[in-house]
DNA sequence: CGCCGGGACGCAATAATTTTGCGTGCCTGA
DNA sequence: TCAGGCACGCAAAATTATTGCGTCCCGGCG
């Protein structure tokens, strides 16, 4: 699959962009008076965003605590043996677990950083068992529970590699 | 502020959550063939979750590397002084930062698990030395630099509690 | 047992938003 | 200097969201 480079953005892009990170909701109208262009530009603008892959999917954030009691839990967690299929492995089971909000493969002692949501602090212990203890190539896991979830959200900084020209 | 309690949801509800968190994209229409409800009811429904504050916002996610190289990394953090208002000033430097992800304040010798976003591994050296190592209230941090994001999202299981009658 | 609300639904009308067509202006490169 | 490409605004057209209304089903109560 032949990626092409990432497309230039110009500071109205950046905005935009920070914007709808922050806030899809909004009319074009909206967004283009924020930014300072018609609804018509900024559409066919995330048109493009879309086209060039840079807005990967538009998702509804739920608050975890509207939802009932939630847990949240940081797993660190090291393999035993670690080939690729291994590590394919382990990957696929955290893809397809509902309750696996997040993982990342990290460099150091630890391989994996997993974020939980669970039901309850027992639940939490369920199915850190289920995840890991059962998982006979993992060697060591640690859960680091959370008190309070401070900052979520999954926004990147957006440069602006080119002026835009007024 | 009184917190109502969370709101009962029936399985159509449980589905419709689901479907919206992995894409909020989709019409009305749409949304209700797949639960089996016209697109009114439907709206009527979203209305509610968002009136119940169950739907937190609605958000674009962009894909890092389309935005050029970036760096994800996980650092744990332990505070040295323990005070409520170092955990508030902490707390608020990290959200007010555009290059952190997430934030989580846990349980364990760690005090705060954190989630950055930077432009390159050089990049991710500063923002560390800017956010933690300037800080002298930083007793100690660990950074785990990610090779690779095998999941990422804010998903999280919505039970349902009641069954809905056909 | 029969008679009210209350709540959720579908359908259809209405309102709002998104998408497209078209003409214009600006920058770039020949 | 002149053509080509690109992004823009405006306004029409298409699609989507919202609202009004009548119906149905369930539960409580006379």
């Amino acid at each position: 699959m032949p990626e092409s480079p990432p497309p230039r953005l110009d500071e109205i892009d950046a905005l935009l962009l920070d914007l709808l990170q922050h806030d899809a909701g909004r009319t074009l109208h909206d967004l283009g008076e924020q930014v300072g262009l018609s609804a018509s530009a900024v559409q066919r603008r995330i048109a493009r965003y879309r086209k060039d892959g840079l807005i990967a999917r538009q998702v509804a954030v739920l608050a975890p605590h509207r939802l009932g009691p939630t847990v949240l839990a940081t797993v660190l967690v090291t393999l035993d043996q670690e080939s690729f299929e291994h590590h394919r492995v382990f990957s696929e089971r955290m893809c397809s677990d509902p309750q696996v909000q997040q993982c990342y493969r990290v460099a150091g002692p630890w391989d994996y950083v997993v974020i939980l949501a669970a039901r309850s602090m027992h639940d939490c212990g369920r199915l850190g068992d289920r995840l890991f203890k059962a998982d006979d190539n993992v060697r060591r896991y640690e859960t680091l529970v959370t008190f309070e979830a401070v900052k979520t959200g999954l926004a990147l900084p957006v440069p602006a590699s080119q002026p835009s020209r007024p």
